[in-house]
DNA sequence: GTCTATAGTTCGATAGAC
DNA sequence: GTCTATCGAACTATAGAC
């Protein structure tokens, strides 16, 4: 991390930029790396000096975007007050991440199959892991009595779907802030499974 | 309809199959006009005899995808049971259609970027009734106090959600049929609202 | 309606100068 | 690290024979 390669570090998140405006727009294979380029203030062979592919731009898109919406989910969890409340956390923390992050959101989501098997295959450990979370805290809470008796790998995945399809229709100038999506699709979650919290009596 | 273009009828479909086959696995700028005659068993010259461009292809896909939704909503709505019932039936109607026609229905909702201005606009039209449809039951549902008050738009967008997401994971040697996702998923969505229908106390 | 051949463009990626 | 120039392949779509 010398001096030297200060700008380089900035053309390239330039191009990071560029490319994730592009992908989630008009998809992976709808971009071409000239116009990733371009919007970099760069030409096309000047990228190739930071990625050596256009899926590797895709593939580091990909995987920070998967990381952060994990760690988000984790973060929603540390207060530990219970499976339900904490299912109710990390579905509100994951939707509100889908609506505040719709961008890059949209590339986690939908162009996965543009990935080389093995970057998608590394970035689909990090996908089980944050279903593993959310169906955990479901069987925790149908364990407990907390919540109805169901098919849990159903639930988590129908709970962790109304989040990402709010990468799908999301936008900036909507009627509602990121915050009010994911407060009412926590609250959502919990009481599709018959569960209840504070002030929600069902 | 005359005996004569029976024959280039079946090229039409079989290219719309392989049209449908293509963009669903590899979206449609990932395919090529080639593929799709290949597939079709056809030159790609051939394949201009049935469709003046590919976006022609993805718009009959596209608008046949659509009116097939809404219309299995439709038809799941006409025993009027009430607002709650109705929501049940449709919300079951709609998350089973996207598993058990997951191709087109991955076509339906993640291809729709790819049409022309017009076409998109005419498809967008189909989809305000659908999603119309589904609002008109919850605000009903609410109107009556069978549902807990809430944002019914927000309320419908999320119902849709979790049907339209099942195109994107639905595989058919999965663990569950379309017509079990479609029952939970109409319980879930009533559920959801604070709502309740036959043996489903909450 | 289907073919071969190809026009004309754009693609991802590279060569080599600076 | 960035540029101009370009390679070789693939693309959508058309021309013209049968």
């Amino acid at each position: 991390m010398t001096r030297s390669n200060v700008r380089g570090e900035r053309s390239r998140t330039r191009l990071l930029d560029a490319a994730l405006a592009a992908f989630a727009t008009r998809g992976f294979h709808g971009t071409s790396t000239r116009e990733i380029a371009e919007a970099a203030g760069m030409s096309a062979a000047a990228a190739y000096a930071h990625f050596p592919t256009k899926e590797s731009m895709l593939y580091r898109l990909s995987l920070l975007g998967h990381q952060e919406a994990l760690s988000t989910i984790e973060d929603a969890m540390v207060a530990d007050n219970g499976p339900v409340e904490q299912l109710r956390d990390a579905a509100a923390a994951f939707a509100g991440w889908h609506a505040r992050r719709h961008t890059i959101a949209r590339v986690v989501q939908y162009e996965m199959a543009a990935l080389t098997p093995e970057h998608a295959a590394e970035i689909a450990a990090i996908r089980r892991r944050t279903q593993a979370v959310v169906v955990g805290l479901i069987e925790a809470g149908m364990a407990a009595g907390a919540l109805r008796r169901d098919d849990a790998a159903a639930a988590g995945l129908a709970v962790l779907s109304m989040g990402i399809d709010i990468a799908r229709w999301y936008r900036d100038d909507g009627a509602w802030t990121a915050d009010e999506i994911g407060a009412r699709y926590g609250r959502w979650a919990v009481a599709m499974l018959g569960g209840s919290v504070g002030d929600d009596p069902t």
